[in-house]
DNA sequence: TCCGTTCTTTTCCGCCGTCAATAAAAGAAG
DNA sequence: CTTCTTTTATTGACGGCGGAAAAGAACGGA
C-alpha cells in the first residue's frame, strides 16, 4: 500500500475495536457496559479494545456526567473526541463544488464553495485540489492533522476501486479520481456516490443510527435514494441501486431524459416542477423558488403541481417500502424547502400504496443544507479512515 | 433449547465449517484448495473444517473424477453426500397441502399433495402432521433419519420466531406454527414465507448459487418477489418484502385487492388475466389453463391481455432491478406454462424500463414443477439443520 | 467502618485460523 | 528404475482474539 505521509493508521487492530468505536460514534457518550452488550461482546473484550483507543486519544473519558442511579460505581461514559482528527469532504455537482472541512463527529468547521464551469477533469481536480489546500491551511490553525478527503460525485461511481465509471452531468467516464486525487493532495482519498454517501452519513451521524434497514429519499434536481439492507449500503451489482427516481408513476405523465413517460423524477424533480407550474400559470416562471412562491401564494395551478408531485414522492416512496420493508425512510434534498407543499400529499399516497405493515415504516423528513452533501462525502473519508483503506492493494 | 429424539447435531462447530459445507453443498464436487479459495480461507483451516465432516459422513470423496491437469499430486474431489440426511418440506396453500421428502442435496425423492377445505389451524396441523408421518415411514424405507421439517405459507411469516403472524389465504393470525408441528412430528421445524423459502432453494440449489444480489420473481396466482441482498434473503423490518405485486404500473388500470388501481398483480396475475380474457372474448374462461389455449390458438383479444401482462411483469422487474441492482432475476411461478405469450414483452418492458447499467442484469427463466415450492421449504429446513437452530432459546 | 452494589480490569484459558514445514501422489526426465 | 518436479493435502507450532471468572475500584448506605 502507498505511504501517505503525514496520515496515521487508526489503531483498532481488531474487527472488534472498529465495531466498538463506530457503536460509541454513533450513540454518543457510552459506559462500558452499554458497549459490550450493544457490540454483543463481553466486557473484558470491550476493556482491551477501548485501550489502545484511549492511548491514540480517539476515545475519552466523559466528564460530564449526570443523573447516576446513586448505587454502585459510577460508570464512566467515554465518548469520541471529535478533535482528535479532521477529514475534507468535497461534493462536485454540474455547476459548483463544495468542500467542508469537519471533524471525526462528522460536524462541520468549514465549509466553502466555489463555482464550476469547466467541467474537464484536469479543471475540476485542480480546483479541487485549490479548495482542499485552503482547508488544509484552515486545519492547521486547528493543529490537526487531516487523516482523509472524500469525493462524492453524482453517477455510477465504484467506491472499491476509486473510479468515476460514468457521471452524466460531469460527463465523465472511467476516470480513477481517487487515484488522481491522492497525487495531487497526499491524503488518503474516497470516492462515491453522492447519494450513498449521504446515506453513510446518515447512518452514522444521522436518522439512520442504529437501524439495519432504511432508506434516504434526496427530492431536488433530480430525485435518488439511498439504501441500507442488512446494516450495509446497497450498491447494486452494476454500480446502479436506489433509482427511484426512474420509477414510473403515471405511464401517461410527462416524457423523462431516461426515455420513459411519467418516472418519478419527471413529475416531482425541481425541472419538472417548475415546466409544469410554467405550463399551469402560463407565467414566466424561472426556477423553483418561484414556483414555490407562487404556490405559496395561492395560484390553484402551482398548487396542484405541488400536490401531483407529492403524490409521485409517496407512491414512489411506497414502492421502496413495498419492496424491501425499512424500519424508516428519511426523506431530504433541496426540494424540501417546499415540503408544506406537498407533505400532506406523500404520507397519504404512501399510506394508500403501501402493503400491509410495510405501512409501520416511519417517514421522517430533514433539512438538507447546502453543505450536507460535502459532509456526505466526508463521512464517507472517516469510514474509510475507521475500516482501514481497502483500496489500491493490487 | 428442546431435545429433539431421533435427530442429531450437525457437526459444524465453527462458523468457518458450515460456511465451507455449504460451499460444497452448492457448487458441487470441490477440491480442499478450490473451497480454500472460494470460501476465503487457508487449506489447512479446510483440511480441519473437512475432516469431522467426513467422519460424520456428510461429505464424502468423489471418485468419479475426469479430466485433470496430469501434473503434480491429483486433487481429490469432495462433495456432500445427499443421502446422509432427508428433510421434509410442506406448502400450505389456500386449498392444497403439498409435501416432498427431499435429500441433503434438496433433490426431491417422494412428493405428496392432498386437498384441503378446511383451513382452521388445527384441521390443517393434522393434515400436515399426517402427511409428514407417510414421509417418514417413507424414509424409513431409505434406511436415513429424517432431520428437519420446513414449512412455507404465504403471508408475513417471522422465521426466527416460527410464527405465521398473518396469513391471508389461510387467514391465520400469530399461530406459533413451528412449535406446534414440534409438538406433532418430533422433527426441528422452520417457518417461513413461501417466496422467501423459494428464494432460499434458489441461493443454495439453484440459479442464485453464488450470487450476493439477486431476486426471484414468481408469477401465478400472485406476483411476489424474493430478495437477497448482500448475501442474505431480505425479510423486512416489518415482514413484509418483495412485494412487487403490489408496484402500481397504471393508476387507471384495473382495481386490486389491495386497495389500489394497476397493480402489477391486478394485471398480471392468474385471477387478472383470466378476467381481461374474459371481458376481451366475452367467452366464458374458466381458469388460465382456457386462457392460455385461447390466447395460442391465436385470439387477438386474448393475446392482447397477455402483451399487457408481459409489459407489466417486465415493468415491475424493472423496478425492482433499479432500485437494488441485482445480478440477476430469475422468473418462475406457475404463470410461466404462458411464457412464450409474454416473454418478449417482459424483456422489452424491462430493457425500456430498467436504468443504465442496472439494463445489464440477467432475466432467467426457470419452470416450477409443483412440488417445487415444498422443495423451498425443504431448503430452509436444510439451511437451519447446518447453520444450527437458532429459534426457540428464550 | 463495614457491607452491598455496580462498574471495570486483570488473569487465565480455549479455540480458531494462519504459517511454515512436511508428507503424499502422481508424471517427467535421465 | 530411480530421481526430480509439480501440485495437493496434512501436520504441528504459534499467535491472537474473545470469554469466564475472579479480583479490584468507587460509591452510597447501615
Amino acid at each position: 500500500m502507498r505511504s501517505t505521509p503525514g496520515t496515521e493508521a487508526f489503531p483498532a487492530h481488531t474487527p472488534a475495536a472498529a465495531q466498538i468505536f463506530t457503536t460509541v460514534l454513533s450513540h454518543g457518550p457510552l459506559t462500558r457496559s452499554d458497549m459490550a452488550g450493544r457490540a454483543g461482546l463481553s466486557a473484558a473484550a470491550v476493556t482491551k479494545a477501548v485501550r489502545p483507543l484511549m492511548e491514540a486519544g480517539y476515545l475519552v473519558e466523559d466528564a460530564g456526567d449526570e443523573a447516576r442511579p446513586s448505587l454502585g460505581r459510577p460508570a464512566n461514559p467515554v465518548r469520541v473526541d471529535g478533535g482528535r482528527a479532521l477529514f475534507i469532504g468535497v461534493k462536485i455537482t454540474g455547476n459548483e463544488i463544495i468542500a467542508v472541512l469537519t471533524d471525526l463527529c462528522c460536524r462541520i468547521r468549514v465549509a466553502r464553495h466555489v463555482p464550476l464551469d469547466d467541467r474537464e477533469p484536469k479543471a475540476v481536480l485542480a480546483s479541487v485540489a485549490a479548495l482542499a489546500q485552503e482547508l488544509l491551511a484552515e486545519a492547521d490553525g486547528f493543529g490537526v492533522r487531516v487523516q482523509g478527503l472524500g469525493v462524492a460525485v453524482s453517477g455510477d461511481v465504484d467506491r472499491a476501486a476509486g473510479e468515476v465509471r460514468f457521471s452524466p452531468f460531469l460527463e465523465w467516464r472511467d476516470l480513477p479520481l481517487a487515484e488522481l486525487m491522492e497525487m495531487t493532495t497526499g491524503l488518503p482519498v474516497t470516492v462515491d456516490n453522492d447519494v450513498r454517501a449521504l446515506t453513510v452519513a446518515e447512518q452514522w451521524f444521522g436518522a439512520g443510527v442504529g437501524l439495519s434497514d432504511f432508506a434516504v429519499v434526496t427530492v431536488g434536481a433530480g430525485i435518488g435514494c439511498g439504501l441500507v439492507v442488512h446494516g450495509k449500503v446497497v450498491s447494486g451489482a452494476y454500480g446502479v441501486a436506489g433509482e427511484i427516481g426512474h420509477v414510473v408513476i403515471d405511464p401517461t405523465g410527462p416524457p423523462c431524459h431516461c426515455g420513459n413517460r411519467g418516472c418519478a423524477e419527471a413529475i416531482a424533480a425541481d425541472p419538472a416542477i417548475v415546466a409544469a407550474v410554467r405550463e399551469a400559470t402560463r407565467l414566466p416562471v424561472a426556477d423553483a423558488a418561484q414556483a414555490v412562491d407562487l404556490a405559496r401564494r395561492g395560484d390553484p395551478g402551482a398548487r396542484e403541481v405541488y400536490a401531483r408531485a407529492g403524490e409521485a414522492i409517496g407512491r414512489a416512496i411506497a414502492t421502496v417500502a413495498n419492496l424491501m420493508g425499512p424500519q424508516r425512510v428519511i426523506i431530504s434534498g433541496e426540494g424540501l424547502a417546499a415540503y408544506d407543499l406537498f407533505a400532506e400529499q406523500i404520507r397519504d399516497a404512501f399510506t394508500a400504496s403501501a402493503f400491509g405493515t410495510a405501512a409501520q415504516c416511519d417517514l421522517l423528513t430533514r433539512p438538507l443544507p447546502f453543505d450536507e452533501w460535502a459532509r456526505g462525502a466526508a463521512a464517507t473519508a472517516i469510514q474509510s479512515f475507521i475500516s482501514g483503506p481497502t483500496r489500491g492493494q493490487g
